[in-house]
RNA sequence: CGGGCCGUAGUAUACCGGUAGUACGCCUGUUUUGGGAACAGGUAGACCGGGUUCGAUUCCCGGCGGCCCGACCA
């Protein structure tokens, strides 16, 4: 795995210095395990239904997830952007969308009284924007995508992050000259999707889904993560690892890909989905290429999305136990959860001279400094879930001898139940 | 948007037609420190509006809010 760089993230903390609090009680009224755990450990503080705050721990995750897909967006040629949440009525006007679009944020200003929308998705931006650029065919293929907050006003707000009226999304768009362009660079999005899902810790248990296409195409695709929050229904073939949504199993009875005839009912959460939007929105903006002859012809779209905040949830209602959360290692928030038992000058020279190098290392370290007791540390570690625990205390102190890079600390997984003793010198390559 | 459950300190809860008790948290102090420590003292609360009543946090009506089921969700 390439070393991922993340600008302006602090890579170590003191838990003296996070201002955030874990719970022992969950609120009573939430019942999703995301929200529960979430909400307790001090990742994501609610602001109204479906609308969340991301606090530091959460935003560490969600940056995290941002630049594993950031990275397989760029391998894919993406060309990251930002555009604008707050739109013009007009523009989705032009698409038709501004009456049926029934998730549309629409508001009018009080000063000017024009109307706008928040931005759900972004074809009616994106589309102009493109179409701004002036582009010959030989300037296609263009790929573009943006992470950002999208709004959708859902009727019923539910299951903590996985369904919200406010969240995080990525969205890719690609143009093309011609329609088997757009089938190739389809092919690599999904690849590129699977290798996401992958990396943050779905990948067991997130299948490509045959989904309607509406009025464009036959299917679209979705990926489906199978756990029991899941509010779809798919269809499962276990010989290709394919499924077939709920909403298309009336006409599509077998596997797609085998035939298969015998599909298992699984409860799923939609994380991702590419769709072919083929001339819809260029030709509703009249976004057309010159070919080589100098003749006109419509530009053909794709879209790609992932719900990051939605995936963020999906990893918890996938990686959890009696105890709290179980972050994968390439999403947690810290690599090490470095504990320090009790308050002796010489505990805490020995815990904070371990913190120092795991610091100068590199190594992602949230290291617990608090004079707090062992239970109240351990449940707290357990619940946060960050993947390594490393524990300093007397008794290991006992055990250190010699220089620091051979004195022993405990080290266990939080995956596991079994510690184990380690030279400080073998933590330095955890997370890296 | 239909249906259900529910709104009491930061959190979880209790009681009550006569203005609220407990636990955790938080603050002060002392003692503690390997699985949510102990003691002492302190802090903090009835979603909003209306009605009934001598009196409403309690009963009634309306609103607002939260969660759940369903519908909806290229």
């Amino acid at each position: 795995m390439e070393e991922i760089v993340v600008f302006g993230t602090i890579l170590t903390m003191r838990q003296t210095e996070l201002f955030t609090r874990t719970r022992k009680e969950a609120p009573k009224d939430e019942v999703s395990v995301n929200a529960r755990l979430l909400m307790r450990a001090g990742f994501v503080n609610k602001l109204m239904a479906g609308v969340y705050s991301l606090l530091p721990l959460g935003l560490r995750v969600h940056q995290k997830i941002e630049n594993i897909i950031r990275r397989e967006m760029d391998a894919i040629g993406g060309q990251e952007l930002l555009m604008p949440t707050l739109q013009p009525k007009a523009n989705w006007d032009k698409t038709d969308r501004w009456e049926t679009y029934d998730s549309l944020f629409r508001f009018t200003s009080h000063y000017t009284k024009n109307e706008y929308a928040l931005g759900p998705t972004h074809e009616e931006v994106v589309t102009p924007l493109v179409q701004d650029q002036n582009l010959s065919y030989k300037d296609f293929p263009v790929y573009v995508y943006q992470i950002q907050t999208k709004f959708r006003d859902e009727p019923r707000a539910k299951s903590g992050l996985l369904r919200g009226r406010e969240f995080s999304m990525k969205d890719l768009y690609s143009f093309h000259t011609n329609e088997k362009d757009l089938e190739k660079y389809y092919e690599k999005a999904r690849d590129a999707y699977f290798k996401i899902f992958k990396e943050v810790g779905l990948g067991d248990v997130t299948y490509l889904t045959f989904a309607s296409g509406g009025s464009f195409s036959k299917y679209s695709h979705e990926f489906q993560t199978v756990t029991d929050a899941g509010e779809d229904i798919i269809y499962l073939c276990n010989k290709c690892k394919v499924a077939v949504n709920k909403e298309i199993i009336h006409e599509q009875k077998d596997c797609p890909e085998c035939g298969e005839k015998k599909l298992k009912e699984e409860k799923a959460v939609e994380v991702g989905n590419i769709f072919k939007l083929k001339t819809k929105y260029s030709s509703a903006f009249g976004l057309k290429f010159k070919d080589e002859k100098g003749k006109e012809g419509d530009v053909i779209m794709g879209c790609y999305g992932i719900g990051l905040t939605r995936l963020l949830g999906t990893v918890v209602e996938a990686h959890y136990d009696k105890d709290g959360m179980i972050w994968p290692e390439a999403v947690a928030p810290f690599a090490v959860h470095l504990i320090r038992l009790g308050i002796d000058s010489k505990v805490v020279k020995f815990a904070d001279d371990v913190y120092k190098k795991l610091e100068k290392n590199n190594v992602e370290v949230l290291y617990d400094d608090r004079d707090a007791s062992a239970g109240e540390k351990f449940a707290d570690s357990d619940l946060i879930g960050i993947p390594y625990r490393v524990v300093v205390s007397e008794k290991t102190l006992r055990q250190a001898q010699g220089k620091l890079e051979k004195k022993k600390v405990e080290l266990k997984k939080r995956s596991e139940k079994k510690e184990k003793l380690v030279g400080v010198d073998e933590l330095m390559k955890l997370g890296a």
